[in-house]
DNA sequence: AAATCTCTCAACCGCCGCTGT
DNA sequence: GACAGCGGCGGTTGAGAGATT
């Protein structure tokens, strides 16, 4: 049976017709909206409240804005969504003529691939902590060199011994497919993927993966990632810092504060400029990863600690193998080449790259006020 | 050209909070 | 306080379109 056709209680669902729609629109200007449950039966619709109100919100109310989000959309989305978290219908109210569902989808099928592949957190905003990590660690141990960037979590450690270093690895490696956000995004491949790694594979969280970092890590003094965002709101160039903190102390998200009990996870918030990050991310974790240097390294690492199986499992290239995850649907972004895009990349093509500095800055301009509304 | 895969987004579902009785 | 009705919200689904093989 298709959708289209599907009905209960004599009630119809799936797709709505262009006559149901006038009729929706007609009854509505001719009577207003509300008492959802009894319009359609007034409106001589065969369809539940619930559905003309939806549709009404999501599609034929006439100032919805239609077609493609604007860079300034997207980049007040993910600001908004560093605060208040998967608050639709908040975010929705800050974005004129944007509905809570479209900007939904829109977060789920898009920014949230970008952020992932730019390597940082969708859910925290924070930068992903295994690419950082592994850069961070493999810069220092692999390549016996001074660090590029400095990482205060990282300070004080510069050699990580094989058995850490395959520990760090195998942690990293069983995480890689279950937070790949192909796997998460896509629920097809999810149902697929996901069920047969929760089958084959050693369950593996990031708080896991965070635990197995923190020993390698001295202990570090945890500024709670809500005292660092309202930190930032006290910054002087935030005209609204006052009120931007209040907001934050109200409602900054629950998965985002969750961290903060953790105190397992190094503090990523310090940075002010996310280039530091960037250049992490596309230079030195992807050239360590694809030189031969670190997969000569890992392979004889693996050979040591007999992971190999019986039959002799040929040596793989581990960076086409965190390729799958780092960046899930573009491989080529690993290559050095074209990973300088993610720091200086601003054209409309290359609208996912978010080059510009500020993106993790909370200086939403206008404020919010106390319905979460600019 | 056909088959298969992947992605998008409109629509649905279940839950929650508010309000009135 | 308990209950029912309602609207709103966020997570999820699946049809259809587009891309790839």
């Amino acid at each position: 049976m298709t959708k289209s056709s599907t009905e209960k209680n004599g009630l119809k669902k799936g797709p709505w017709t262009p006559e149901e729609d006038q009729k929706l629109i007609d009854y509505i200007q001719k009577h207003g909206h509300g008492k959802w449950r009894t319009l359609p039966k007034n409106a001589g619709l065969r369809r539940c409240g619930k559905s003309c109100r939806l549709r009404w919100a999501n599609y034929l109310r006439p100032d919805i804005k239609r077609g493609r989000f604007s860079f300034e959309e997207e980049e007040a989305i993910i600001q908004l969504h560093s605060v208040l978290g998967n608050k639709w219908s908040t975010i929705a109210a800050n974005l004129p003529g944007r509905t809570d569902n479209e900007i939904k989808n829109y977060w789920n099928t898009h920014i949230k691939k970008k952020l992932f592949k730019m390597g940082i957190d969708p859910v925290t905003h924070a930068p992903r902590l295994d690419v950082l990590q592994l850069a961070s660690i493999l810069n220092t141990s692999l390549f016996n060199s001074s660090p590029q960037f400095n990482y205060p979590f990282l300070s004080g450690r510069s050699v990580i011994n094989s058995s850490q270093l395959l520990s760090l690895l195998s942690t990293l490696l069983s995480c890689q497919s279950r937070n790949n956000p192909d796997n998460v995004l896509n629920h097809n491949n999810f149902h697929q993927n996901d069920n047969q790694l929760l089958q084959n594979q050693p369950q593996c969280t990031q708080m896991q993966l965070a635990d197995t970092l923190q020993t390698f890590q001295p202990n570090q003094p945890q500024v709670s990632l809500q005292e660092n965002l309202i930190a930032k709101s006290n910054n002087p160039l935030n005209v609204d810092h006052q009120l931007m903190k209040s907001k934050l102390e109200n409602q900054i998200s629950p998965v985002a504060t969750s961290f903060t009990h953790q105190n397992t996870l190094p503090n990523l918030w310090h940075y002010d400029n996310i280039s530091d990050l960037q250049i992490a991310q596309s230079s030195s974790a992807m050239q360590c990863f694809s030189s031969p240097k670190f997969n000569s390294i890992f392979n004889s690492l693996l050979e040591n600690q007999n992971l190999c199986n019986n039959e002799g499992m040929p040596n793989f290239n581990l960076s086409s193998l965190l390729s799958s995850t780092t960046s899930s649907s573009s491989p080529s972004t690993l290559n050095s080449s074209s990973s300088t895009t993610f720091v200086n990349g601003t054209t409309e093509d290359e609208r996912d790259t978010y080059g510009s500095s500020n993106m993790l800055m909370y200086n939403i301009s206008n404020g919010l006020n106390d319905s979460g509304l600019l």
